[in-house]
DNA sequence: GCGGGGCATTAACCTGGGTTAATAATATGG
DNA sequence: CCATATTATTAACCCAGGTTAATGCCCCGC
């Protein structure tokens, strides 16, 4: 059984409406999402009440709360839709157990693991080296069509910014 | 073969002296490095030659350049010892695969994979989320003999900071 | 269709950290 | 052992972005 076969066979279909959650902050849940249509934002809130967002989801993403999978740990972040979604869910349990014997998925799964890794790897480098002003510049660059789909203030807070130090950039770089 | 036995047979091992480098920004390295002794940081040059460390590495860890290993791009950054350090490499590809028809070997790179990711998902948290006052106190509390071992310009330029300012940050958290 | 909420921007004030320069203590290499 | 380099801290000046508040436009739900 491949990678494909698996997830038929053991994927869940779910659509979910805007507003609502895949899964929240301090819960736990081992399931791997795949994106199938619509737009979700991965986020955290702090103790006093602000929000900061690690992602942003478009259609071909995949989701998870690896800790809660791998320490059966409550979820340090939520996931929420930002417009309708379909979504296809599948055991993190039983795609890892499935890869023990099924080189196929073990395969797929580490692709996956490396993508992500590359890509939390490119979020390290962007708070590490790069200016707020640069943050913005490089989203402007690699995903104009996401940002017309989100709002300013989700903007910023995924640059970890506020809507107001981000208005001031906007306004710095369209007028270079 | 299970995945201590794939070492044996294919890992190399590597002495190194304090300043010399793993590997360099701007090469291709598909290799896996073992941490077996010493102590290592992994940093990135700026165009205008400003350094940022993106992590220190301790006896037990592991580093690659998984997008040198995923797409044969030249690495965005180096790995260099801070004192004497042995290593054990292993070629990415082969162990890659060597997953794809050993099992044991595809488990424990999906483990290892699974950890990268948490470890980043950590530090993405630590800088979308936490001021740089609370990234020192982090560190404080997570890694005392690691602190013992460094300079701090080293840690300055991991937490995301210059020496200026951590030093400000430390009169003001040692005052508290 | 309209009222209220959401969204984006701006002003004024403030603060934390960057930059440059200087100083002093410690460590290292010849 | 000594000279030099390295390391750490501080001062003075500056600026980018946070915070609070206000304003205006647009969108959404009733």
């Amino acid at each position: 059984m491949d990678f494909k076969n698996f997830i038929s066979a053991h994927g869940k279909k779910i659509s979910k409406q805007k507003g609502e959650h895949v899964f929240s902050q301090g819960e736990v849940d081992t399931n791997l999402y795949f994106i199938k249509q619509g737009l979700l934002k991965a986020y955290y809130i702090s103790d006093d009440g602000k929000e900061f967002i690690k992602s942003f989801l478009l259609p071909d993403s995949t989701i998870a709360s690896v800790s809660s999978f791998y320490s059966k740990a409550p979820s340090p972040f939520s996931v929420v839709c930002l417009e309708p979604c379909e979504l296809v869910s599948v055991s993190f349990d039983e795609l890892y157990k499935n890869s023990a014997t099924n080189q196929d998925v073990a395969m797929k799964v580490i692709d996956m693991l490396l993508q992500l890794a590359m890509k939390k790897e490119r979020r390290e480098y962007e708070f590490l080296c790069l200016s707020p002003e640069d943050r913005y510049r490089l989203v402007l660059d690699t995903s104009p069509k996401l940002l017309e789909k989100i709002t300013q203030n989700d903007l910023a807070k995924y640059l970890g910014l506020t809507a107001i130090g981000l208005s001031r950039i906007k306004k710095r770089v369209n007028n270079t």
